[in-house]
DNA sequence: CTTTAATAGAGAAAATTTTATCGATAAAAC
DNA sequence: GTTTTATCGATAAAATTTTCTCTATTAAAG
């Protein structure tokens, strides 16, 4: 097979665009389509061409003239691309609504993720099982996460107690950490931090709402609802 | 009270980067702290504090050399802007795992989001009750949202049903759509679309986890995780 | 077989976003 | 009261990201 030269450092804002191409991408496949062209998934998303062929380029896959990629190849190199293709373990602390929700969300197995356990300090919740994971009390995080081997952490905690958890995750050996509380944390520098924060779009989708109230009718959705 | 002349267009990343800062902002003022300065503000998410300046310029507040801004004012105006001072109701269509944790997390209503009831269309859901809101079935949508003046539409349901779900809400009259599945949606251009995708986190996420193995000890982390 | 049209890929240009610089100002230190 | 220091606000510079342009390639149409 042949590859491209990769670009050494990939934005994140392509980072971010590769899922969308990937679930489009596994539509497209499912719907019996070998080959597929940046322009057809560039109008799929309101995107340019030209930026949908620049991410497609950190894949490594190339693309024939007149014709586009091979669906199956990009889909497989977008997952390998974004480590997708192997599946990591993770610990989840909070278990409460979001916990809930993350726990019994079924895809993440589609994107390389294993929630194994979930952890609480609420006697009412340590003991069960949500969808089948065990809730587990916080003191034996540690302890487990070194014999397992988990590197991942998922804090969906208030944001009060948002640090603490992640301070005995760090402590405790974790590497990743997908942070869901509202609230800013301090991690050493080699420990990998994500948030996942929802005010962060509704802000965007609360705003051009009322920009779209203010203005009255003219003008409507002129902030492009990109990425 | 002295204004400065706003930016005409925000962008999103400043749009993004708006709720971060009132977050803390609410910390340091429940703390007791009267003002604060974008230095301060920068250090706590590792910004530039002149970005962190800019980024407040939006808000048409004014600081003071040497101090800084007002805390409260600060609060007061980023919600103004964002549209958070006023309730807006919601309509949640999909009543899963994660519709039910949308409809449990109470801080939507410090966000101005107030969902006042659910959709779903499977009947062992239909008349029940989630977190005290009615779960009712679909064809009950439109009548409803117009008699009530519902205007935002949150789409929980799975990406196979969510072009369908939105087809629903436009026609219904609803003007902006938070969408929770992953899937490419299409809508006229004068609803507002603002996609909260927890797969883009997550690739950021699992990509740097990646690239950190794969280059063993050195350059760990080298994608610094910003916004 | 030749022409046409669609697309990839490379590089340049444009736009946007972030970061740096500098003068002004106000509090604190001296 | 003067000097020092921290910060704002404005502008400029740098970096990054997106979009455009052009050439080469390949399938399809004529």
């Amino acid at each position: 097979m042949i590859f491209k030269k990769k670009p050494l450092v990939v934005s994140r804002s392509t980072l971010k665009r590769l899922p969308l191409y990937l679930h489009l991408l596994e539509k497209v496949m499912a719907e019996g389509a070998e080959y597929v062209s940046c322009t057809q998934i560039a109008k799929e998303f309101d995107f340019d061409p030209t930026q949908v062929r620049k991410d497609l380029e950190v894949t490594g896959e190339v693309g024939t003239a007149r014709i586009g990629f091979r669906v199956a190849g990009l889909v497989d190199s977008i997952k390998e691309f974004l480590g997708w293709n192997n599946a990591h373990d993770a610990f989840l602390v909070g278990a409460g609504n979001l916990g809930k929700a993350l726990l019994g969300y079924r895809d993440f197995e589609k994107y390389g993720l294993n929630i194994v356990a979930a952890f609480d300090n609420d006697p009412r919740k340590v003991g069960t099982r949500i969808f089948g994971k065990e809730v587990l009390p916080l003191n034996r995080l540690a302890n487990l996460s070194k014999r397992m081997h988990v590197h991942i952490g998922i804090v969906s905690v208030p944001a009060e107690h948002a640090q603490s958890a992640v301070d005995l995750m760090v402590n405790a050996g974790i590497k990743a950490i997908w942070n869901f509380a509202p609230a800013p944390l301090r991690i050493p520098a080699d420990v990998i931090l994500e948030n996942a924060r929802l005010t962060q779009s509704l802000a965007v989708l609360t705003n051009n709402l009322k920009r779209n109230r203010d203005q009255g009718e003219n003008n409507a959705n002129s902030d492009v609802s990109k990425i």
